[in-house]
DNA sequence: TACGATTTACTCGTGTACGATCTATATGGC
DNA sequence: GCCATATAGATCGTACACGAGTAAATCGTA
């Protein structure tokens, strides 16, 4: 690959850093109402879809590791959107459950959805293509070895 | 568009956050021997194509405001690779200026490009068609106006 | 069964990001 | 020339995100 293409990956790698920053700031002004960040909404995403998952299980599916979440779940806890329990079963796991307030709170999730669509401006099939792309992508970065410099 | 969807934009704007941690880590592995993080390195490149910006300049370029830019700007001057001066002409600009330190980084940026697009597993023109549709993603969301609600 | 290795979450320090707010400087209308 | 307004940075408080290190529970295996 030549010296001038080899820039292009520079490029693509500032368009999905500034990408990230539009999509979240968008989010941000959607999700004022409800009280949560983007990371915070993901969380409950998750726990609409299977209450009582553990960090361990929500980090992996975030990528995100405890030094992270931790904070941001206890947040969630303070908000009285969570619950943060120990496992009985393994007390190294701590279980994370839905208060009644963090369910109901679902009820705005498809206006989110929509407006978020909307923004794109993309069709389903768009939405879906660009998504397998930049997964792809991530996945691929993700696996790839260091190079010996 | 039909509720189910819907929750696909919600889908791709995961894809990006994750993706751009992703590149963000293999920045950051790429970067430790510098010494400076990836939004650091952003405006390093961004001097050593252009050198005497202004903060506003660099601003407009990254999508960041001044009060991000300034404590990292700040930071870049302690490490002695940049200089901060007012603008003689305009005294509320502040000129940011390479220093020799900070031009002699620019050799090691042709490695980080080679490893960078490496990791990405695409071509040339793949690399290209991917950051032209991040880009328009981008550029659609910010100018999305929000819905009344 | 005992004990070293692994797993899980937590804590701490650093560095982005952003909204809100503040100060200093410049500019335009009159 | 003067003042309202706009612009450029800086400051402050909050919230991610990560590396490194810690403590407790569990597992594997001798």
């Amino acid at each position: 690959m030549a010296e001038k293409d080899a820039a292009l990956a520079d490029m693509l790698c500032f368009s999905l850093y500034s990408a990230e920053h539009a999509f979240t700031q968008l989010y941000r002004s959607l999700l004022t109402d409800l009280g949560v960040t983007y990371p915070q909404y993901l969380v409950m995403v998750l726990l609409w879809a299977r209450d009582g998952r553990t960090v361990r299980d929500i980090g992996r599916a975030l990528h995100l590791k405890s030094n992270t979440l931790t904070p941001l779940l206890k947040r969630l806890e303070a908000m009285q959107l969570i619950a943060r329990r120990r496992d009985a079963e393994d007390e190294r796991s701590v279980r994370i459950s839905l208060t009644e307030r963090g369910s109901a709170m679902r009820d705005h999730a498809p206006d989110i959805h929509k407006c978020v669509a909307e923004a794109t401006g993309l069709s389903a099939r768009e939405l879906k293509q660009a998504t397998e792309i930049v997964d792809r992508l991530r996945d691929r970065v993700m696996a790839a070895p260091l190079p010996n410099r």
